[in-house]
DNA sequence: CGGCTGACTTGCTGAGAACATC
DNA sequence: GATGTTCTCAGCAAGTCAGCCG
């Protein structure tokens, strides 16, 4: 074995300790509850909620007379709510809150309408249709094992959790792999009602069925899909609705000239066809349901899985990674129609949002983009060769992005004043009086830049208030978008302003001009039902029109820079899209868990292979493993020279004796000053590292160097596609990216353990503050002493001379102190306690938050100490160790009375904690049922996201 | 089969909000 | 209230990787 994995951690779903702490265990015999709760959930989510729903949307008229889309966006009631009753205390309130529906209300017939809430209302028809439909599906779970089974088990002690886990029998081998025999068989039956079966899933499943199936009933996706549609551009730009219209939207394919005829239609590749399609994602659904349950629980103690099912024998395991590989070799050759028959065709789809063609969305209803405003001229004249120079607004407005940057590092590399050079002249055409950017001086406009930023500055905050308010208002109607009736944030809205390319380290097109973005530009991807955004520019139009549901993007454009690349609007990271992706990630490095121990033996063996490729092949998984280096794909000549694994040059890797490697990513000077190989990581960031690696990796490395030179590529015979191609051998859905997921979630989990049962932090913090607290108080006494002698105080650390206080203000100063540092004591214990997982905000992307909210209740740590991560669970991020406010705030989403689901954020500013800040209380109140609750609905709604309607807040 | 394309995810950075201190 | 510091968020550059196509 090449690399140890850590011996025993949360992440590992193998934990043999039974004896942790806590165990939050499944009972069998949950069936009838779950039958419960569904009759429960349709109940509520069948029935029209107080109509309030009605208030998100409504349809506007266009200045130009024409219907177009428009969201009021009005804010949330916020009716008070009924205090809550604890879903631990109680199951069945718990119940009905989780599984209830989101606020996919039940629809009421509307066709003719216009406004957006209706569409997003037949919409919810066509859902609601769909899944009726849904229901007859083949899938079908036998009893058990439901994150019901959580809330029931939630109300015992958590001692009692721990039996029966290990009960879950082996399924082997014959059906799936160990691990998903283990943990993604289907359990849970599902009995659809006929009015809404999709309550009846959880709500992660739900939304992958709804994504699967969407508008199957009334308007099959297939076939909706194939039919020619009629471009739906109208010459304003606005966008009449016209079913019949469809023929030009046929096509998928996007478009990679710049033309800007709207005219253009492309057609996309066949999709899957619809009833395998389906068929997949119901098994992926079933087994990330599965999952889900688990989320909540701490993970060591999770499965008691058989040792023999992951560790008995390497062969059993490679036999079933021999089964994976040639399963996936069959299922390229076939027909994707065959791929449901695959045993395995669920690991296949593991990740559905990876551009496989599945279903996102069934109804998509948006407001399209707004665009940054025009130009406007300052008149602000530059010198050239000492003299004023005319510009039109045009030439201005660039020179203007050049002036603004008098004082960056860019005005000291040559390539970016080359780029910017280029560029601006063509603007300023052959005959201009400027002939050299090295006459150009552009400090009057960088003066003038200044005084602008200065001035805004100064503003009263009145000023910046209306101001703020007053964007807020222009950009409300495009910061949301109706995914499958539930009201999501978009993230970028905002078209990309004109500007200067600042590419990172020495990239070749820095200061090249960013073009301003037209509507021309952009192709707008929204549902086929929902009105076309109008144009916002008048006169103009979009560029194209498209329907996919197969992708989740909103709009996108060529990026003026490099016109083969897009810029794409997605949803927010808070969506249930990117909350689903983000959750699949961390499922499949939980996967990883499972196959780690056999894949490094596999990469161990073949450190020797006489194979070259396999060779490197070996020692490449070795170093993505134990160096979380990026799989390192190939880059163009007009991109920034960075290197990954598989790109690394012989330069990179320095072999020191007897088996240590240097690996570096960084500026090599020359002794003329020039680099010898600048190939650095991501983002041109230098990595330098020294590692012992077993001594087979260091012999490979040696002789894939020999005979190279330190330009060469290291591993010559390796891509990211063959590399990536043999870890989906290893396992079902590996790529490299998937060990730094795995590696870092691991690591966080071992080293919150490790931190834990050590303790040492707490005390050193405690000690620390002491300290600190005591020197800080002495130096006040005597200040107070000297003060009632009528002594001045000492000089401080500094050596200046301190104020010169009354007693009385001294003394005041002291319990001022003493009340500072024993919040300081506070805060530095709890951001002592999350040093262990301090996280800069890109590690958010890799470690899986359920090991946070496990650890915290394995070891009582109450979870506001990592309220960030509270508030992040929410929008399917991870963030620890970043500034802590006081006090919560519950969003509680009802519907028809009944709570749908419970959300929770921070509310630093809360009317309570503000009060309780004036009367001086400390802390925030937090009841053990609080905490409990708080652990409880955040793993339960992981990354589902709740949205929208009919909801109301709570303050506790 | 390999290159290319398209659709994402990851991560750095600057701006400004929030908070602390004087 | 002015000033300094910390935190958060959005923007956008730069990665990864699946699937298509020649």
């Amino acid at each position: 074995m090449a690399v140890e994995a850590p011996s025993k951690h949360v992440y590992d779903y193998d934990d043999e300790d039974d004896d942790g702490p806590v165990v939050f265990k499944r009972s069998n015999t949950s069936s009838s509850k779950q039958n419960q709760l569904n009759s429960e959930v349709k109940k509520a989510s069948s029935q029209r909620s107080d109509g309030q729903s009605g208030r998100q949307a409504s349809s506007v008229r266009a200045p130009n007379g024409q219907n177009s889309v428009a969201q009021t966006n009005k804010s949330i009631p916020l009716s008070k709510s009924p205090p809550i009753r604890s879903p631990i205390l109680s199951p069945k309130s718990s119940n009905s809150s989780a599984k209830a529906s989101p606020v996919r209300s039940p629809v009421v017939s509307s066709k003719a309408s216009t406004s957006l809430n209706d569409q997003s209302k037949q919409v919810l028809k066509q859902n609601k249709f769909t899944a009726v439909k849904e229901e007859k599906g083949p899938i079908k779970r036998t009893d058990e094992t439901n994150s019901d089974d959580d809330d029931d088990d939630d109300s015992k002690p958590l001692s009692a959790r721990l039996k029966g886990i290990s009960s879950q029998g082996n399924k082997g081998v014959s059906t799936s792999t160990p691990a998903q025999s283990q943990r993604f068989v289907p359990k849970i039956e599902v009995k659809g009602s006929a009015e809404d079966p999709d309550d009846d899933a959880p709500l992660s499943a739900r939304f992958s069925m709804k994504s699967n199936t969407g508008t199957s009933s009334s308007k099959p996706y297939g076939s909706h899909e194939k039919k020619p549609l009629a471009s739906k551009i109208q010459q304003n730009g606005s966008i009449m609705k016209d079913k019949q219209q469809k023929s030009s939207m046929l096509s998928d394919k996007r478009p990679l000239d710049k033309g800007n005829s709207s005219d253009q239609s492309y057609a996309k590749k066949p999709k899957i066809s619809d009833t395998p399609t389906m068929m997949k994602t119901k098994q992926v659904t079933v087994k990330a349901e599965k999952d889900d349950e688990d989320d909540h629980i701490p993970i060591s103690q999770r499965i008691k899985k058989s040792v023999s099912s992951v560790s008995k024998t390497s062969s059993v395991k490679q036999k079933a990674t021999k089964v994976v590989s040639s399963s996936f070799k069959k299922i390229n050759k076939k027909s994707k129609k065959d791929m449901k028959k695959s045993k395995y065709s669920k690991s296949t789809k593991l990740s559905p949002s990876s551009g496989d063609g599945q279903k996102k969305w069934s109804t998509l209803v948006h407001n399209g983009v707004i665009f940054p405003p025009p130009y406007k001229p300052h008149g602000i004249k530059m010198l050239y060769d000492g003299r004023p120079v005319d510009l039109t607004p045009e030439q201005e407005e660039v020179a203007t992005m050049f002036a603004v940057m008098q004082e960056t590092d860019y005005m000291s590399k040559p390539q970016f004043k080359k780029n910017f050079w280029e560029d601006w002249s063509k603007l300023l055409g052959r005959n201009h009086v400027i002939k050299s950017l090295d006459k150009c001086d552009f400090t009057p406009i960088y003066e003038w830049h200044l005084q602008e930023k200065e001035k805004k500055k100064q503003m009263s905050s009145e000023e910046k208030k209306a101001l703020k308010e007053e964007k807020l208002k222009q950009e409300e109607k495009y910061m949301w978008a109706i995914v499958d009736g539930v009201k999501e944030k978009v993230g970028n809205f905002r078209v990309e302003p004109p500007g200067l390319f600042r590419g990172r380290g020495e990239h070749p097109k820095m200061g090249k001009l960013k073009r301003r973005i037209r509507p021309c530009d952009i192709t707008i991807n929204i549902g086929k039902d929902a009105l076309i955004p109008e144009c916002p520019i008048p006169g103009e139009r979009w560029k194209d029109i498209k329907h996919d549901n197969t992708v989740t993007w909103l709009a996108f454009w060529n990026d003026p820079i490099n016109p083969k690349e897009f810029k794409y609007v997605f949803l927010a990271a808070s969506s249930s899209l990117k909350g689903q992706s983000d959750k699949e990630k961390y499922e499949k490095a939980r996967l990883l868990k499972d196959y780690i121990k056999n894949i490094r033996a596999a990469y161990t063996k073949d450190f020797t292979a006489k194979d070259v490729s396999k060779r490197q092949i070996a020692v490449a998984t070795y170093l993505i493993d134990k160096l979380a280096l990026r799989a390192g794909n190939e880059k163009d000549d007009d991109e920034a020279d960075t290197v990954g694994c598989c790109t690394l040059k012989v330069g990179n890797v320095e072999c020191i004796p007897p088996n240590k490697l240097k690996v570096r990513l960084e500026y090599a000077p020359r002794k003329d000053g020039i680099s010898l190989f600048d190939f650095l990581g991501k983002d041109s960031i230098q990595y330098v590292n020294t590692v012992e690696v077993e001594l087979p990796v260091y012999k490979a490395i040696g002789q894939f160097q020999t005979g190279k030179s330190k330009s060469d590529d290291l591993f010559d015979e390796l891509d990211t596609s063959k590399l990536n191609a043999h870890l989906k051998e290893l396992m079902p859905g590996l790529t490299a990216k998937v060990f730094r997921t795995y590696n870092a979630s691991i690591t966080l989990d071992d080293m919150l353990n490790k931190e834990t049962k050590d303790g040492d932090v707490a005390e050193k913090v405690v000690i620390y503050q002491r300290a600190n607290k005591e020197g800080v108080l002495k130096e006040l006494k005597t200040d107070l002493d000297r003060a009632k002698k009528g002594k001045p105080p000492l000089k401080d650390a500094d050596g200046k001379q301190k104020r010169n206080l009354t007693p009385e203000a001294i003394e005041k100063k002291i319990a001022q102190t003493n009340v500072k540092i024993e919040k300081m004591e506070r805060d530095m214990q709890t951001k002592e306690d999350l040093k262990t997982v301090a996280l800069g905000t890109s590690k958010i992307n890799y470690l899986d938050p359920r090991i946070t909210v496990a650890w915290c209740k394995r070891h009582e740590v109450p979870i506001e100490k990592v309220k960030p991560y509270i508030q992040q669970v929410t929008s399917g991020k991870v963030c620890l160790g970043n500034g802590c406010g006081s006090g919560f705030q519950i969003l509680i989403i009802r519907n028809k009375n009944k709570v749908g689901a419970i959300k929770f954020l921070l509310r630093p500013t809360s009317p309570r904690e503000k009060k309780k800040k004036k009367e001086g209380e400390k802390g925030t109140t937090k009841t053990p049922l609080f905490v409990e609750m708080m652990i409880h609905f955040s793993i339960y709604f992981f990354f589902v996201g709740f949205r929208g309607k009919n909801s109301c807040y709570m303050s506790i």
